[in-house]
DNA sequence: AATGAATGAGCTTTCATTCAT
DNA sequence: CATGAATGAAAGCTCATTCAT
């Protein structure tokens, strides 16, 4: 009995275990601490049974960043898409970022904690070793919604926001929304909200067109 | 034949030698690739030479922290004290951080790998465990213009800036300037004083006061 | 497939082959010279599956011990339990453990080693790290007929003895027999059962109520 | 300007220093904790001038059991030499051993503990190796004196004592003076002397020949 | 007489991975 | 599906000893 994908419900279910625990580890130890026998203790099985399911460590890496970076996308993107002006996409992009972190904030850590740390054997970083192999390709068409470049770029064209480098200001955006994954890693009552709402006034100020 | 530190000059020689090492060790393959044997490898001499010079692997990492730190604050604190007005140490704090990326790309680099990754045994990021020892204080006495949120606190009191949140404010500045060295990792043609200059016109039209 | 102690076929082997192992070297070359590096060489196995097999060093050293133990306490316990006067006691006490350790030169050797070396990481002998660990408790009930104390007390209750003092005579019982050891590990030779018997001799005239 | 062993002042001195300092750090923390590193951090000289005054660790240790010795030797032999009869001999050899240990509790451990676990690069024993090298004699032309041997045979010979086997009554003495020192070693507060009377009475009782 | 520098050998331990069952 | 067993590579670190000054 197969589901999509080949997998059986089993199957899924002991991969879906197995990333999970991931993450919590990487969320609690950082990424260094991740190895596959602490993983398989914190799930409960034997190391072979990770690498039954897993063929290799990175593998269980890439399926975590998935797994956090879809559950992300499905947050975020019909938040996007529900405005319409730049400003309300802009607003809407931050807030449901501080809320995705707020709601998810160990899946946020373990994420952050393998963008800035995965290294691949050749020494390439997440993303580079993913733009290397065509095979793993992002998970959803509107990805577009995704990167705020898009929401720049159209508030510049149309006039709703002043004469700015749309990938600067993406750079600045994204730095600033992980920002608030390193703080509320830091310390789990930090107010993510909070910041968010802050980031939105700042954005807003910042991008709106002189009068 | 001593100078002061009680160091001799072999000694400190080394001493540099090898924090530079590790420097480019870490810019290069990240925190997790910089073992004492790989560093001791970069640099030319035995592993034990290493250790002969450093304790542990920690006070390394400590001496390069040490290092890039004193190095950043000796450019940006006197960039920041020689303005006056809030709006004034705010663009200087800015422009001298990105300067400083800009010219000292892997120093810059190292540093956040450090900083984003150091455990220490019990599992305490860095700063976490510097205050929890007693004895490491910071190396300057004007450490207070490296920390932007003085700046902040100054330009709401004296009415410069509108009514505004200092620590949120100095968390998205802070990981929008850290969010360059990432960018300037992936990419060493990143326009780094560029995305400062963007930032200046950020921070300053999302901070003055309504008029 | 496990027996008793969820302990496989093959790994239930592979320890005791360690221990002995383990017990060998030590004896031959004494304590300082049983690195798991010699254990593994000596049994012709990998240095890496010694410690699959046992977590640490310690865990090597506290099954060697404990392999030993028991097997003495199978010797001397029911020799002790089948005499009913103290005088009968003591004298098949001695007899017993010079037996034991005529017949098992190398593990009274590996034994001694291990008591008198023995440090825990905080600096600790073997029995006041073992009384520190409360979950270590000693393998068997009739522990009381190991420890000659209690031979002794007996004999000044019911007046077979001299008024003396248990302790000090325990310690130096105790004492004499361990000196056989280091005696057979010189000398290979040794009529450990010819000392045996003069120390029976010696303890009887030593102990016995003055007519 | 020179004493007698071709050593100057300064010269004695530091090795004196070193060879208490060796003693100290052995009697602490046990024969496998007395690194040359840890002697000279002690003292509070470099590790150099260690190896500059002896040439390897072995000459340390060797310095170290023959101070100690001469020390005990000095007690010791005049205590014996001023009784007459083998039991008056008897009794004073163990109540001028008690004594030692009682009163040099650190020196002895220290005996103690390299005693058990010296091993030369050849895996021999401190006493082996001292028999295998030529020119390591005996500090003492009244070695006879410290060895209860001669004190046996002389009671057995004047009919002072039973007929009795003085290699077997020489080992179980010395045994149980030792064992006088692992006492102390792991309880300050053990009554050595008391020890040693109880030693005086067993062993009269043990050897005087029946009526 | 003293010492800083260097070094290789060895130590315990962790880890990703392979293989047979 | 799952697992026990095995293993080599590499990690951080300690140490006795040599050498030049």
């Amino acid at each position: 009995m197969r589901s999509r994908d080949g997998l059986t419900f089993t199957e899924q279910a002991r991969r879906e275990q197995i990333v999970t625990g991931a993450i919590e580890i990487i969320a609690t130890g950082g990424y260094g601490s991740a190895s596959i026998g602490k993983i398989a203790d914190h799930v409960g099985i034997a190391k072979s049974v990770v690498l039954y399911h897993f063929k290799t460590k990175s593998d269980i890496i890439a399926a975590a960043v998935a797994a956090v970076f879809t559950q992300a996308a499905l947050l975020i993107a019909p938040a996007v898409a529900a405005e319409t002006t730049a400003a309300g996409r802009l607003a809407a992009y931050i807030r449901s970022n501080a809320c995705f972190v707020a709601d998810n904030r160990t899946s946020a850590i373990a994420m952050l904690e393998i963008v800035t740390n995965f290294r691949s054997d050749q020494g390439l970083r997440l993303d580079e070793a993913a733009s290397a192999s065509v095979q793993e390709s992002p998970p959803t068409g509107d990805l577009a919604l995704l990167d705020p470049t898009t929401i720049f770029v159209a508030g510049v064209d149309n006039g709703e926001f002043r004469s700015l480098s749309p990938l600067f200001m993406k750079n600045a955006l994204r730095a600033a929304l992980d920002g608030a994954v390193w703080e509320i890693a830091r310390n789990p009552d930090y107010d993510v909200v909070g910041y968010g709402e802050e980031l939105v006034t700042v954005f807003e100020l910042a991008t709106r067109a002189q009068s």
